[in-house]
Order: C-alpha cells, then sequence, then structure tokens
DNA sequence: CAGGTTTACTTGATTGAATCAAGGATCATT
DNA sequence: AATGATCCTTGATTCAATCAAGTAAACCTG
C-alpha cells in the first residue's frame, strides 16, 4: 500500500476533507487492482486500452517515461491480458490492445473499484451537481 | 512520477470531476516532495513527526508493514532529517524525532504543497464549507 | 536518393517502495 | 525462571520509476 499523501498541516476543514478523500480513493483504487492481482499501475494502463494505441501515447497520458510503459505493458502481455503488435503504418511503433481476457479483467476491476460510484451515490443529484461544481471551481 | 488512479470509466461528471481532483492532489504532492529532493514516502512520513513517536506507531497509522518504515526512516536519517533514538521506558522500542533540518525540510515541503491550499482558496467561506459537507456525506 | 536528424521503442542499470519470512532483543505474564 | 508476545531489523523479492544508451524506422533536406 503506497503511504498516503498528506497530511501536512491541514489548516482548514476543508483540506482536511480533500485529504481524506484522496487518501481513500487511492487506497481504494489499489485495494481493487490487488483483488485482481494487479498493482495500481497495470490496473491504470489496462484501463486506458479501450482503444488500441501506441506505447507513446500511452506514456504521454499518464505523464511517465516511455520505458516505464514498455516495462509495465511487457507485464500486462505475460498475463496475457494484453498484446502488443507492430503498427503496419509505421514500424517503430507498437500497437498495445487488450486480449479478451484483458478486457474481462478490465471490467472487474471496474466492477470492483466502487468507490467513487459509491461515494457519488450517496448525495442527492443536486448535490452531485453542486460537488461537481465546486471541485471545478477548485482545480480552477 | 506514479500513474494515476483511474479513470476507469466515469460514468458520471461527479465522478470524473473526483478523479480529477485526486489526480491533481497526488502529483502536486509528488512534485513539492521532489523539490526538496523527497520520495512522496518521505515527505509523507516526515510530515508525521510533530511529535515524536514509535516505528509501530507510524507502520500503524501509514497502514504499511513495519520494516517499510525501518527502511523510510533509515534513509531519512542518512539525511540528517530524523533522529531514532532508543526509548527509555521500553528499550524493545525506538523515538523517531524531527532533526531542525527536518523540522526546516519539513515546513519548506508544507510551502511548497500548495495545492489543497490553493484549490480551497478558490471557494468563498460558504462554498468551502458546502465543499467540506458534501465530501463528508459522499466519504459516508 | 544519400546523409543526417528525429521519432518510437527497448535495454540495462539504479533507486526506492512495499511485502513477506525470519530472527534478535526486550518486555510481560505466569 | 520460562513462555509467549511485542518492537523492530534484516534479507530476499517484486515492481515502479527514471536515466542513459542503443536500435530501427521514418522523415527531411539538400
Amino acid at each position: 500500500m503506497a503511504l498516503p499523501s498528506g497530511p501536512v498541516t491541514t489548516s482548514s476543514e476543508a483540506e482536511a476533507a480533500l485529504f481524506d478523500l484522496v487518501d481513500v480513493y487511492d487506497r481504494a483504487y489499489e485495494a481493487a487492482a490487488a483483488e485482481l492481482s494487479l498493482s495500481p499501475a497495470q490496473a491504470c494502463v489496462l484501463g486506458r486500452l479501450d482503444e488500441r494505441r501506441g506505447m507513446g501515447a500511452l506514456a504521454e497520458e499518464l505523464g511517465c517515461d516511455a520505458s516505464n510503459i514498455t516495462q509495465i505493458v511487457a507485464r500486462l502481455e505475460t498475463l496475457g491480458l494484453v498484446t502488443r503488435e507492430p503498427d503496419p503504418r509505421d514500424r517503430r511503433a507498437r500497437l498495445v490492445a487488450r486480449t479478451p481476457r484483458g478486457d474481462e479483467i478490465n471490467h472487474r476491476f471496474a466492477t470492483a473499484f466502487t468507490f467513487a460510484r459509491t461515494a457519488v451515490g450517496r448525495l442527492s443529484p443536486d448535490e452531485q451537481d453542486q460537488l461537481t461544481a465546486l471541485l471545478r471551481k477548485a482545480l480552477g
């Protein structure tokens, strides 16, 4: 389990609530991945393959080094959750896609990661809209 | 940089907003730690030493194995940010405390990690209260 | 179209987080 | 005094992440 991000000194109730949210969210994500014997990074990459795409696109979207993606995709490939095929249009590139089993695992992960769904579900539709608006404003 | 936690399939605006918040928060935390040449885990542990405490207490609070704490505290000690002294009441135990330099680095970290402060600061006092209430309700 | 550059990815090396199993030392109980 | 629990460390292992270097293919440019 990754250590929590914070708190430092929470000077306000709202900051503390934000921290609690992030903490619980991250832990739930990790726990859901663990249920399927995936690391958070593996679950993350698998979840971004609704359409086949290149390694570089993944690296850019996830904001990490390409070699990190190489490594994670290689493990997903070993697990039989992903294929890595040469791009017919550019033979330098590799197109990564989920296998049927990858689809299934990804779906089970989405089912297991109930936190966001459950949390939002505790709010009425109006409250959900308020929360969205407040978070968007807070995010600037 | 740790890969983001999500998204899987965000079925609602509110869920997407939660994910964005968590993503930006985590990245900001990591970036603030990096400014001080700390890992997120090191910043986290350092931030929990406002009072001296035992290794076990840290492990329990952070929800990880004691040996993980041993490792992280050892690095903080090497960096001169923390001391690890025998507990006079229980010679099995070690009391971890920040050094003056640890205090300074921790303070600089708290200054560098502006995200929560800034985000909350974009909201009026009323909105902050609303956000707090909504998050608390969502957290159940 | 030949040469040099950029792009896409891989490899290898290194650091660190995290977990587990096992062990030493101390405490606590009987 | 012996037993067992507690606190922490050590060693081994796995994985994430980053960096430096390298290969191969694509892209220019003259």
